[in-house]
DNA sequence: CAGTACGTTCAGAATACTCTAAACGCTCTG
DNA sequence: CAGAGCGTTTAGAGTATTCTGAACGTACTG
């Protein structure tokens, strides 16, 4: 490998490593493909990152899935062949979708449950009083995140003084 | 432990170790301390949650980091005091400045190795060229990245239109 | 100024994640 | 329709993370 490329691919996995979204590899496979003026198949990943091909399989279709890698069957063969992706808003929007957005809705489900268990506890009235405003605060942040990022996520801006409250 | 309080500890622990920034453990610290009334000692969490002090110790720090909790020493006791914090946008300030945008600037960081490093072979006239010209548009988006994130925590609004370039 | 009540550090155990190589199944090829 | 060339699945090895209990340092207490 290229010196340029292995600095370029080293560089990017220690940023994907630190991500919470990519994990190592996955930030080195990209680099990678991103380097190169056309797409690679699954052998040649491995080879130049020196992983199994079936390491790579696994952790490319991660890739994929985030949209940050194409892949491509050229006619009649039945070889896959990758190439990196470019258009990365279209990657952020994704990223906002299915990994925040959805954090962000797994509190307030959590917040749902905890709202209704505590109606089984109606006999405790301060109890339920305390609980009842203090999950209110919590909701109240995490609705207008999910707000919020939905909002950012179909190209309006995102405006912190909603969170401010 | 309250039935309503486990259901609130277990949903945001779940939450928290999904989230990239926050583990298991830091999100039950953090949910135990959400529904109390009053401050809870290493001691009481410990023992509400089931972990060894030095554990609980150690994750408590994270939390107290990001500005989720608040530690305070009552008077002339030694015995630290924990409470959850409320301010939920200044924990989002702090995340998106120390975690996001540092993550953002590792990035740019390595496009700048990566540029130094083609300039070595510059014999390789197409090369650098195509290398530069690639290695520009990552920039264009992170470097909006990085100025989105900077405005948005200090209160303005994140436009994603500077993102679709 | 010894004793006790803390919080923190650290080495090792327990657990979870990552990686490999072998086995499998599908699809194109002769 | 057998064989070769693929991608994928999976069991187990290797590696990193999380957790505990013991040892330690510090500060209040009698």
């Amino acid at each position: 490998m290229d010196r340029t490329t292995g600095i370029f691919v080293d560089g990017m996995g220690a940023a994907a490593a630190t991500s919470g979204i990519l994990n190592q590899l996955q930030g080195r496979i990209f680099a990678l493909l991103y380097l190169q003026p056309g797409p690679l198949s699954l052998d040649e990943i491995a080879t130049e990152l020196e992983q199994s091909k079936s390491n790579i399989s696994v952790n490319i279709r991660g890739l994929v899935d985030w949209h940050l890698v194409r892949r491509s069957r050229v006619g009649g063969s039945r070889r896959d062949q990758y190439e990196a992706a470019a258009d990365f808003w279209r990657v952020m929007q994704e990223i906002m979708e299915r990994r925040f957005r959805w954090n962000v809705r797994q509190v307030l489900a959590t917040i749902d449950e905890t709202e209704r268990a505590v109606e089984d506890e109606r006999g405790r009235r301060d109890w339920v009083q305390f609980v009842t405003t203090r999950v209110a605060g919590l909701r109240a942040f995490f609705a207008a995140m999910d707000a919020g990022f939905g909002a950012f996520a179909h190209g309006k801006p995102l405006d912190p003084a909603a969170l401010k409250h």
